[in-house]
RNA sequence: GCCUCGGUAGCUCAGUCGGUAGAGCAGGAGACUGAAAAUCUCCGUGUCGGUGGUUCGAUUCCGCCCCGCGGCA
């Protein structure tokens, strides 16, 4: 039987990290942050990390765990993940997933391969081909070749995906769509079981307005001031993060500061929408409607949820004692 | 008060040598298997400031009015 794992997922600005603590306290468990950002040291503000008295308050899992300067992605992810819920459940606690990082929920619980370590190298010469003239349409003409079914998946411009599924071609011999076949096949890794908050749009745009508002008041630009002084440069993953590059403008001046800010609410903005179509494809998740008001509610009614299961499969394993101690005892 | 330039999609603007109009941004929908806060795809009707006139036909030409920028006073 698969283990079932809980997260609290959605769009950016959502309330996931103060409803995971609420759930967390009440149950007793330990958050794994599931957020490509918040995975970063240095980028506290920039990634809306949650407070050190939230931080204190509940134990929480995969925070500020690798610098800015280092790459990190879905696989490492996996691994890191699979790490902390492992420690968690040997201490008898409950793992709750908390984060916004789609991509990374799905390497985690489902059944996706990722063994191979990623080529830096194969990918950087595809990039370099990328760049040049036409050189998008000439890798998607070498992708049509190879592995004619992901070539008709993804648009001619989608470099990032051409690029990828070659890589995963000239490295294993396999393409990707026939691999994705397999992988699609294999049992997930886990009985995910997601919630999710569902506010009105306007509402959650406000929310969003706010929260930009206050990471200036908190001190955005000295952050990123911070790491563009450091030593070592900032890895492009890190780099993305919103309000890193607005931000590097405006100190720049290259832009203005009000013309940044408005720039990070417009980018947050749509982030918060891809999340949501994101998470509106995955029939897992179960939405929470939402104005603010009522994550008492809220909280307690994932926390039955968890504890329900948790009763279940106690029961369960139960039987199993029972019926192994008859064997044993007669 | 006079003169100039403008008033077209939520915003910035293009355009129609007279046949009722289209880009970017915003906004919406979607895709997504090792960069994912990334990357990509699709979606454009609005009294063309108001009102009279010329015309088969005006957002386009002409008159007047209103509003805005700038200049002169």
């Amino acid at each position: 039987m698969k283990p079932v794992l809980f997260a609290i997922c959605g769009p950016t600005a959502s309330g996931k990290t103060d409803l995971a603590i609420r759930v967390a306290q009440k149950i007793g468990a330990e958050i794994v942050s599931c957020d490509s950002m918040q995975l970063y040291t240095g980028m506290d503000i920039l990634s809306a990390k949650p407070s050190p008295q939230e931080l204190t308050a509940v134990r929480h899992h995969l925070i500020g765990i690798c610098p800015p300067t280092t790459k990190y992605n879905a696989s490492k992810f996996r691994e890191d993940a699979e790490r902390a819920i492992q420690d968690i459940r040997q201490r008898g606690k409950t793992p709750l997933l908390c984060g916004g990082t789609g991509l990374y929920i799905d390497a985690l619980t489902k059944g996706i391969r990722m063994s191979e370590a990623a080529d830096e190298e194969m990918r950087a010469r595809l990039k370099a081909l990328a760049a040049q003239e036409n050189g998008a349409q000439k890798l998607y003409e070498m992708l049509k070749k190879v592995d004619p079914r992901s070539a008709e998946k993804y648009a001619p411009n989608d470099t990032r995906r051409v690029i990828r599924s070659l890589e995963i071609y000239y490295q294993t011999g396999k393409p990707r769509s026939v691999q994705e076949d397999i992988d699609r096949e294999t049992e997930d890794s886990y009985d995910a079981r997601l919630f999710a908050l569902k506010w009105e749009r306007e509402k959650l745009y406000e929310r969003i307005n706010l929260r930009v508002e206050g990471m200036l008041k908190a001190g955005l630009t000295r952050e990123v001031e911070r790491l563009e002084r450091a030593e070592e440069s900032v890895q492009e993953t890190a780099m993305q993060a919103i309000g890193f590059k607005e931000t590097k403008q405006a100190l720049d001046g290259e832009i203005s500061f009000e013309d940044a800010v408005e720039l990070i609410k417009t980018h947050t903005r749509h982030l918060a929408k891809r999340q949501e179509t994101w998470f509106r494809r995955d029939k897992r998740v179960m939405w929470l409607p939402t104005d603010g008001t009522n994550f008492d509610e809220l909280s307690e009614q994932i926390a039955k949820t968890i504890r329900d299961t948790q009763k279940e499969f106690l029961s369960q394993t139960d039987f199993g004692n029972t019926s192994l101690e008859d064997k044993l005892g007669k």
